[in-house]
DNA sequence: ACATGGATTCGCT
DNA sequence: GCGAATCCATGTT
């Protein structure tokens, strides 16, 4: 049922795509809280423009260059925590950024992690975007570089056989400043899921 | 040492 | 459609 690390040692394109419909586990003392995955995003290495790794192996992305299945966390705007894990094999720079859930369980905790913030309105569909979606699963900077292969508190299982859905695929959100690389297709979402960030 | 700007979200115009 | 909130990684001097 869990995702190994086989599964995020591939290209980011193929796992950010496979992403949809699985189940992302923050394991607590007591409870736990699940979403499941509806909108993903690729991120490529020095020729995607808009990645991370465009600088080559800086202090911040150096860990996208690591072994796959590692969360990657960054603080954007200073305001939002971000949430990738890293894909392909060890020493290829590639990501993919979970954008979106729906909360399957544990909602009672993910909506009270989101009030913690005062930059988010508390809705009826707490996880539709990156940044409500790491508030709402509990996951900070403090997470950066665990490993979701391993660990017993974070970790992804398989979308359920027999679930069915269409795939939706778009340009990436919010990278315009990428020059040619702002028009590649790696934005992936659950065709009609209510819980996807944008159409 | 300094300047720039962002893989966001919300509220106001 | 636009700007603010808020911080730190990165490039430049």
């Amino acid at each position: 049922m869990r995702l190994d690390r086989s599964f995020f040692e591939r290209d980011a394109v193929a796992v950010a795509k496979d992403l949809l419909g699985c189940f992302f586990v923050q394991n607590l003392k007591s409870n736990q809280i699940v979403g499941r995955i509806v909108e993903t995003e690729a991120y490529g290495d020095a020729t995607d423009l808009a990645s991370h790794a465009r600088f080559g192996p800086t202090p911040r992305s150096q860990i996208m260059f690591g072994p796959a299945g590692v969360l990657y966390v960054y603080k954007i705007y200073g305001i939002f925590s971000l949430a990738n894990i890293v894909c392909g094999k060890t020493g290829e720079a590639s990501a993919a950024l979970i954008r979106a859930a729906e909360i399957v369980a544990g909602e009672v905790i993910a909506r009270r992690n989101l009030a913690q913030s005062k930059f988010v309105k508390l809705n009826e569909q707490p996880a539709t975007g990156p940044g409500k979606f790491s508030l709402a699963l509990g996951i900070d900077t403090g997470h950066n570089g665990t490993d979701l292969a391993a660990s017993p508190h974070l970790y992804l299982t398989r979308s359920p056989a027999g679930t069915e859905f269409k795939i939706a695929t778009t340009t990436r959100i919010g990278v315009d400043y990428a020059k040619d690389s702002k028009d590649l297709p790696w934005r992936f979402y659950i065709k009609d899921s209510p819980f996807v960030s944008k159409r």
